[in-house]
DNA sequence: ATCCGTTATTGATCAGGGTTAAGATTTCAG
DNA sequence: CTGAAATCTTAACCCTGATCAATAACGGAT
């Protein structure tokens, strides 16, 4: 069982969503595992069973399709947020992605096994799955709609005001990535929007 | 209540996901509305709050965005399957999307307060709430991987494959919407395919 | 059968992002 | 501080799909 410290951001973050007792969390804490890793190293790659939902306690997280030998980013998660190739822990079949740590980051970890143990002896814990996927589901609503309603430089605009810390911990070509450009694109994109920024500014 | 005939589509769907027990379904039950839409109608429109998930018994309906007064359909929901903005719904936000029937449909539905009723008094309602939202976090998942990892003339032939019912109820234009191009560029990848197939057989 | 509105095709041109290549800038280890 | 690697920028050209426009095919109503 990990120690306290390492697991009081994840229950602040499971109280903030829903009230556990007090048993209920001695029954989670229990399958709950802390891990780190280095930067670079991998959390899950393509053709694994991704056998894990982590919870960040520090660091960044980013998971990518390997396309044609080009890495798609589609997501990056960092601290007090899930990470997981979730798709491929529901439904038990190899990961398409692979997921890796772009710093040195430590996770709270729980299996498959251990979740669906949970789902079945702890009820709050069906509630918390359910609200996680929901708002995975409002977050995948979110990005779909900015890549239909939004042009490249609205999107760029709207990423660094909504994520700002993307641009300090996160090169552009990676940024390029998530947003669906080549970095060259993307620092076109970047000059237009200062050039009109200039023109504003006199 | 509803008559018992209009609910067993649903309650063959529900008890394949998850084992209900004979009470939850009688207070379930309870709370069902069927409704019917023709040809046309909107279920949601952009700025309602969509407060009802609807489990389509019969009847095709789509899913759009309008963006510059452009239809930009993100989903097709025919029978057996839930439609809802489910992102306004679980927000409790005013709806992005337009959400209308493509053909005349029945649907059994539930509203959003009969819903938070339902996860608090009936235990499985939270797993089956979680299933879905799971699956279609999955659902999703897979169409954007498809936008990211297939070309055109791929998705083209994945779509009618996986989905060939599309073929014969959506016009191609609403086709082409679907998958983010033109009517006209559909039109070409066709063409380009059919001339393809030709050589093929030769 | 005919008409009209809807839907699909085809062609010509255009625009935006991709590709390639070169150079500038930043970062960081030694 | 220095040099190499990584990252970012800029420019030229290319290619795919968008746009605009005209025509053809289809489908339902009379």
């Amino acid at each position: 069982m990990p120690p306290k410290d390492k697991l009081e951001k994840l229950k602040a973050f499971y109280t903030q969503l829903f009230p556990i007792t007090e048993e209920s969390w001695e029954v989670t804490r229990r399958v709950l595992t802390v891990r780190s890793y280095r930067k670079g190293d991998f959390l899950v790659r393509e053709g694994d069973v991704c056998n894990y939902v982590s919870f960040i306690n520090n660091g960044l997280i980013r998971v990518y399709y390997l396309v044609d030998g080009k890495e798609k980013i589609v997501r990056f998660s960092n601290e007090i947020n899930y990470v997981s190739d979730y798709e491929s822990f529901l439904t038990r079949r190899p990961a398409l992605t692979f997921v890796q740590a772009m710093e040195d980051t430590e996770v709270v970890d729980i299996s498959y096994p251990d979740l669906q143990m949970l789902y079945q002896k702890v009820p709050e814990a069906n509630v918390l799955g359910r609200m996680i996927a929901e708002q995975l589901f409002i977050f995948m609503c979110n990005s779909n709609r900015a890549g239909i309603k939004e042009s490249i430089s609205e999107r760029y605009t709207n990423l660094i005001a909504q994520q700002p810390w993307l641009l300090q911990r996160v090169p552009q070509y990676m940024i390029a990535s998530y947003m669906g450009i080549t970095p060259e694109a993307l620092s076109r994109v970047r000059s237009r929007i200062q050039k009109k920024d200039a023109v504003l500014v006199n």
